[in-house]
RNA sequence: GGGCCGCUAGCUCAACUGGCAGAGCAGCUGACUCUUAAUCAGCAGGUUACAGGUUCGACUCCUGUGCGGCUCACCA
């Protein structure tokens, strides 16, 4: 019946109370320290190299190892900045500190007060003078050797991941500094960081299922944003020139290793700039970033090396698809003819699919897992691309790439369509794809218009997967490695 | 939603063709004053994800369910 769970949960709860007994406070309410682990080991190697005077410092962290000698004890405790190890002499105790010594578990957090040293084999140590229960733990840790591997644990208990494995945490580091890095590039440049609407009346600036919701006091169903874009671009028309938001987006869609529901997406929207200039600022960002974060524009992801280095490879959709699947979509120009030619070549094509999305079949299929170096997809056909700009002199082309890197999409981008009659249009023809289906939910956003009819510069739009980039740069295979909590079904009782 | 794979002690993993569920770590007791995957002696700990079925006998075979992973579909 009892379980070693069990066991070990009511030993820890009699540690606990014996310690209440003994007048210790298991949780008190603060501790003065005065370095990190990392700092005191830094501050040791000044104390041994003669640049500073040997002094007391005090460190606090979780217990991750105790190995007991008899009369001397070492442990070793981590905080986020590192590790450090601890050696307690027990003759130098008093007796509640001796008895507090025992009743230490790994998985506790203390303080400690002490000396820095160095032992024989030269381990970098504090040697505690004084310490401090600061947090009793009940639950046994994962194992020290081979940390915690089953997955949905790992997501599930995303702290026992963090405690465990020190290598998660050091991804969770590398997302935190590459969207800080995003933010001083674009605030350098100018660009005014906005927040807008999560919360929608119509979920509009791409095309996927949004999240439903309600609010009770106005009695009407909201949506959650699937986009950034149509807000971003009514600041433009306001008259903010730079605008870029960094948020989490809603897609009610599949979930897989590069789709989690919400995730976090960079729009930004240049006036007065096309999709040339989006294409250099996008690729000077990200080789920037990865600079800074990883102090080289080279990233190891799986079994590729991938080099951000400007200027990445452009390359026009029509070509792109022709080398890599053998078909000129051109050629084809209806859904019929080319569907037809997609399945003469063994390809399973849905019978209800338009020819925009029969085109961007064959991009994902053929020419995506094929763009591990950083590639811009460029000049899309105008049916798969409602918000971009006509290039001049071609009405079936829009200003548009995509860019891809380690076989992913990690950013989409146009010259933004600024004139409102064509974009009614657009909006219209979009509306007719979509008749039969839930009718109420794909309106026609008509303030954007309305915005739009009141002038929007010429403007370069930005859309930058994070989460995605942050695969590339941290070599995760999955989102969900870079998502800290990322979407489970629940667990049933 | 489809296909494939997985689920055994708190953690990491064994268990042959269907024949007594086992180890390491963690825990408990004891020894040990420079250990670091500490070591040594002993102890304890299981609804084998769940529900059925086949069988003298099921961790093992079959059916179903749950959760997870990969993949396909979906995702302009």
């Amino acid at each position: 019946m009892t379980s070693r769970l069990e066991n070990i949960k009511q030993q820890r709860r009699e540690k606990l109370e014996r310690l209440r007994n003994q007048g210790v406070d298991p949780y008190p309410h603060r501790y003065q320290r005065s370095h990190t682990t990392a700092e005191a080991r830094e501050l040791l190697t000044r104390e041994e190299a003669g640049d500073t005077q040997a002094e007391e410092v005090s460190v606090a962290g979780r217990i991750s190892a105790i190995r007991r000698m008899g009369k001397s004890s070492f442990a070793d405790i981590s905080d986020s900045s590192g590790k450090i190890q601890l050696l307690f002499q027990g003759s130098g105790f008093d007796e509640k500190l001796r008895n507090l010594l025992k009743d230490l578990d790994i998985g506790d957090v203390i303080g400690v007060r002490g000396g820095l040293l160095r032992t024989k084999s030269g381990e970098p140590t504090v040697q505690v003078s004084d310490f401090t229960l600061l947090a009793k733990s009940l639950q046994p840790l994962p194992e020290k050797w081979h940390g915690l591997s089953d997955t949905e644990t790992r997501y599930r208990q995303r702290y026992l991941d963090l405690i465990a494995n020190p290598e998660v945490k050091q991804a969770f580091k590398i997302r935190s500094q590459v969207i800080s890095a995003i933010r001083q590039f674009l605030n350098e440049r100018g660009f005014l960081e906005v927040e807008t609407p999560v919360l929608q009346p119509s979920a509009g600036g791409a095309l996927a299922q949004p999240f439903t919701t309600h609010h009770q006091a106005l009695d009407r169903d909201l949506y959650l944003r699937i986009a950034l874009e149509l807000h971003l671009k009514r600041l433009i028309v306001g008259g903010f020139d730079k605008v870029y938001e960094l948020g989490r987006t809603f897609r009610n869609e599949g979930i897989s290793t590069q789709h989690n529901p919400e995730f976090t997406m960079l729009e930004s929207y240049e006036a007065y700039a096309d999709y040339q200039d989006v294409m250099a600022m996008l690729e000077e960002m990200v080789s920037q970033v990865s600079r800074q974060v990883l102090g080289t524009t080279e990233a190891r992801f799986g079994e590729d090396t991938i080099d951000f280095k400007p200027p990445w490879q452009r390359l026009s959709l029509r070509d792109a698809v022709r080398e890599h699947s053998g078909i000129d979509f051109a050629k084809y120009p209806t859904a019929e003819t080319l569907g037809t030619e997609m399945r003469s070549r063994n390809i399973e094509v849905d019978q209800d699919k338009n020819w925009a999305k029969l085109v961007d079949e064959l991009l994902k299929t053929f020419v995506r897992p094929k763009l591990i170096q950083p590639t811009f997809v460029i000049d899309y056909p105008v049916s798969m691309s409602p918000l971009a700009k006509s290039k001049p002199g071609e009405e079936r082309t829009v200003e548009r790439f995509q860019a891809f890197a380690g076989g992913m999409e990690i950013a989409n981008a146009y010259t933004e369509l600024n004139d409102p009659i064509e974009q009614r249009e657009r909006f219209t023809e979009q509306l007719k794809e979509r008749r039969g289906e839930d009718e109420e939910r794909w309106t026609i956003d008509e303030d954007f218009l309305l915005a739009l009819e009141y002038g929007m510069p010429p403007t370069g739009g930005l859309g930058v997967g994070i989460d995605r980039l942050v695969m590339l740069l941290t070599n995760q295979p999955s989102i969900r490695e870079v998502i800290l909590f990322p979407q489970l079904k629940e667990k049933g009782e």
